[in-house]
RNA sequence: GUGAGAUUAGCUCAGUUGGUUAGAGUACUGGUUUGUGGUACCGGUGGUCGCGGGUUCGAGUCCCGUAUCUCACCCCA
């Protein structure tokens, strides 16, 4: 038998309605900001994602599809949707051409990964992503929107905030603290050690007790913020404030993508295990200039689709649709007819084999049917059909033309 | 890439110290005098016990390998 790889699923029934259910959610909700659809390519070239992901990310260091396609291009399967979306938005020159562009996104991401609960290699994301916009108005924009989709799906969250500062104020935080771990580097576990070198922010959510304790010591991001950051922020607390927003401050949080500056944010449940993040976006305004653009300031966030999957309340499901039966082999062609002409309006689905009534509502609630029609001896003789509204329990016989 | 646990019917799981023909529930399907569904009763289909080796007179059961899944680490949505 051949089977799906490893970390690759289908999606069917009844997975595939709280999906559904969920796009619906987040795109009336994205639409409702301002916010249209945009659709870009699955495949891209390599460098895309080395140069605005970073190399020093593990996404781009050991997790991507990569390859060599037949024109000799080296190229990989979208590790997530941001680069893609800033690479439309340059190559359509709308950087060039100013205003604000706000869009969504979603499909499917590709990962290398060892899969585990809430980690597959292809999983989906939805995203949003607004270009020309450098008010932190937009920034808390993200975030209740954010919010608003999952508290229409009856998901609960912990929003965690944080401010990763901007050119000005981070080279100089990031030095001082490769300063403390120099100091410390004994005390730290290998992967800090690691980290100092590669990407030195990361070892400030490393999962080590030793190495926290260690951190509370560190100097900290937000204390080290210059004068704008440090406005920006404070104005979002008091937006998100103000809008009944609930956040708590994590000095700690570091998104795991280079290209994130100043607002930094991460939406958690502690539902679903050790992946716990459900949603993670920020601000990144520099990327669009990394990608050879015009210097245009950016925010986006991505959902995590699969996460939040067994999380959705889904609405009550009501019958709906009918069931068409014959209890006569005569009857046949009659019922058919009957369904092709029900199909123009309504949900309609045919039995093609002659039963007893029984059987025909039993067939009609099992597929959740509103009614059930069918046609027997008695119906067949005066040209009528017998009908049942399978949740009123109520029933009549009309004739066939005015059904 | 590292570590741990699992894999028996479509699904959820039993299966004794290794011993005849591998079970249950559920689902599916048919029937309970061809006119009343979700709840009853009876029957039926359905298994190369993940796959490949080994030990043994004999393996679903013990050993080795492998694949996949799950959980965690790394990392991230």
């Amino acid at each position: 038998m051949i089977q799906s790889l490893r970390g690759m699923n289908d999606i069917l029934s009844p997975d595939n309605e709280r999906f559904e259910y969920f796009l619906k959610v987040a795109t009336t909700i994205a639409t409702n900001y301002g916010f249209s659809y945009i659709e870009t390519p699955l495949l891209e070239e390599t460098a895309l994602f080395k140069r605005s992901v970073g190399e020093s990310s593990d996404i781009v260091g050991k997790e991507m599809y990569q390859f060599i396609d037949k024109g000799e291009n080296d190229v990989c399967l979208r590790p997530e949707g941001t680069a893609g979306v800033v690479r439309a938005f340059i190559q359509k020159k709308l950087d060039k051409a100013g205003g604000i562009h706000r869009w969504f996104y979603h499909g499917p991401m590709f990962r290398y990964e060892r899969p585990q609960k809430g980690r597959l290699r292809e999983f989906h994301q939805f995203g949003i992503e607004s270009f020309g916009v450098d008010n932190v108005y937009e920034d808390a924009s993200m975030i209740m929107m954010v919010a608003d989709i999952l508290t229409k799906l009856g998901i609960g969250y912990k929003l965690e905030l944080n401010s990763l500062g901007d050119q000005n104020c981070m080279p100089e935080y990031r030095d001082s603290l490769v300063n403390f771990l120099n100091k410390r580097e004994d005390a730290i576990c290998e992967d800090c050690k690691r980290r100092k070198i590669t990407n030195p922010i990361r070892v400030l959510d490393c999962k080590n007790r030793e190495c926290q304790t260690i951190y509370k010591e560190a100097p900290k991001l937000l204390e080290n913020l210059c004068e704008s950051c440090e406005s920006d922020f404070t104005k979002l607390k008091t937006i998100l404030d103000e809008n009944n927003i609930s956040y708590e401050i994590d000095t700690h949080l570091v998104r795991g993508l280079d290209y994130y500056s100043k607002t930094a944010f991460e939406f958690v449940s502690d539902e679903i295990g050790s992946q716990s993040a459900i949603a993670g976006g920020g601000r990144y305004d520099r990327l669009i200039e990394f990608l050879d653009g015009k210097a245009t300031p950016a925010v986006g966030f991505a959902i995590g689709i699969e996460r939040l999957l067994e999380l959705i309340k889904m609405p009550e499901s009501s019958r709906e649709g009918w069931y068409f039966g014959a209890m006569d082999e005569n009857a046949i062609t009659t019922i058919l007819k009957a369904t092709a002409q029900k199909r123009k309006s309504e949900k309609a689905v045919v039995e093609y084999k002659p039963k007893n009534l029984k059987n025909h509502l039993k067939g009609a609630d099992k597929l959740n049917a509103l009614y059930c029609a069918v046609i027997g001896e008695n119906e067949l003789n005066d040209g009528t059909i017998w009908i049942k509204n399978l949740e009123e329990k109520t029933e009549r016989t009309v004739k066939l033309e005015e059904l």
